[in-house]
DNA sequence: TCAAAAGTGTTGGGTATACACCCATGT
DNA sequence: ACATGGGTGTATACCCAACACTTTTGA
């Protein structure tokens, strides 16, 4: 596109993984362990590199089958962005990424035999402290902001559930990627009352000790209007 | 990031641009004529490759510059998206682009003359009839709709104003982007009220027949609390 | 009968909308 | 004077946070 035909620098392309998914209560990220280098032996998140004929969210999609066993067109996969800094990989300065949020419901466990790298869920907060390879703790931080803004004005919550949940369960999502506590009767009226989010089933869950949960599905609305308002304040570390 | 070490696919990386401006009350965007194949005298978006030591957003924060003259620190700029279609250079089906939304007051012309390319403003609405080059029609559909969403959240209307402004121009802006018409003594009211959005500079804009308008210029705030609330139904095409 | 979680009712305060009205200036 | 756009006041409706309260189950 410039008219003096400068040479133009090829580059490699990878695409990369936020996977986010709730565990014992906690926002759980899948990281895995670098074998080569740079950064052998680190958390790293995980990734691949674009193929021919593939298009970027291809290979995410791609990727994501890879890593979690799961139909990547069942789970939610969107962009977040492109991360290009010169110096972002230390042998190969020419090695940019665009990173992708996959919202996943909690998994027995990702495929660790499938795979010869060691995938692990481990809480977002400890990866914060330990540290992740290249820029990914940029990544994950993006990544987690956006999670947070898309709960507040689309039906992303339902992707961390399973396909029947309780509306309990739902609210334990927003209250642990949000780290808040929320008023459980409004929730309930909120959620229930948003055309479009929630689909009875019909059957119930029986509770350890307290009345049975009515379940749900997710249901066609993608937008959730009116959005969900986030407290002021956080309450509870979650 | 592979174990197995499969050939790396080496492509060519362009930051496109969508220049938003709003002229004559209409929203505009800043396009070229195509010197060369592909698509060589058709419309599209400016963009250029990414260059040794460079970020893509340095690379879009360039073109920026050599496209309208201004200092890219100044104007507003945020990434869209990747596009990354196998297909969508007919030519090289390893061109991917990093589209850029940056946002622009009313400035005197492009510097036409310093560019053998023929960059001109052109109404939003025009361009989505007659097309653009590439998939250049979709980068600027997203790049709009986010101008559209981000307007509400953040106080990235005074990026398309001067550096100093009346509330009526900052309305307008909203107006126009939108495509609504919004009820004057509510809107000032609620920019005023918003902190950190205006400054009052104490200066006055004679009108052309009635009151002279105060004059502001953007505060600090980035984030707009509460959101400018978008009438549900447009009232006027703009 | 009690504990626990689900779910409903009700109320007060804040915010948006609609619109009447006043202000300041050029012609 | 009057037209024109800037700006203020005010009433109504709606939405949301808070919380009291009822329901339904297992122990």
């Amino acid at each position: 596109m410039t008219r003096t035909r400068r040479a133009r620098l090829k580059v490699t392309v990878a695409a990369d993984l936020v996977i986010l998914t709730i565990r014992d209560g906690r926002l759980n990220v899948l990281v895995v362990e670098r074998a080569n280098e740079p950064f052998a032996g680190e958390l790293a998140l995980p990734g691949g590199f674009l193929r021919g004929g593939e298009s970027l969210d291809d290979t995410a999609a791609r990727e994501l089958a890879e890593e979690t066993g799961m139909d990547a067109a069942s789970l939610h996969l969107e962009q977040v962005g492109v991360y290009s800094a010169p110096d972002r990989d230390p042998r190969d300065p020419r090695v940019i990424a665009s990173a992708y949020l996959a919202i996943a419901p909690d998994l027995p466990l990702p495929t660790a035999g499938s795979d010869a790298r060691a995938a692990t869920w481990l809480p977002v907060e400890r990866v914060r402290e330990t540290g992740l390879a290249f820029d990914h703790d940029e990544i994950l931080r993006d990544a987690v902001e956006l999670a947070r803004v898309k709960l507040q004005f689309t039906t992303l919550a339902t992707a961390f559930c399973g396909a029947e949940f309780t509306i309990g369960d739902l609210r334990e999502v927003y209250e642990v990627v949000w780290g808040v506590q929320l008023d459980k009767p409004n929730f309930h009226r909120k959620v229930t009352d948003a055309e479009g989010f929630l689909v009875a089933t019909g059957g119930k869950r029986p509770t350890v000790n307290g009345r049975p949960a009515a379940l749900y599905r997710a249901g066609p609305a993608r937008e959730l209007t009116p959005p969900m308002m986030r407290p002021r304040r956080a309450t509870q570390s979650a």
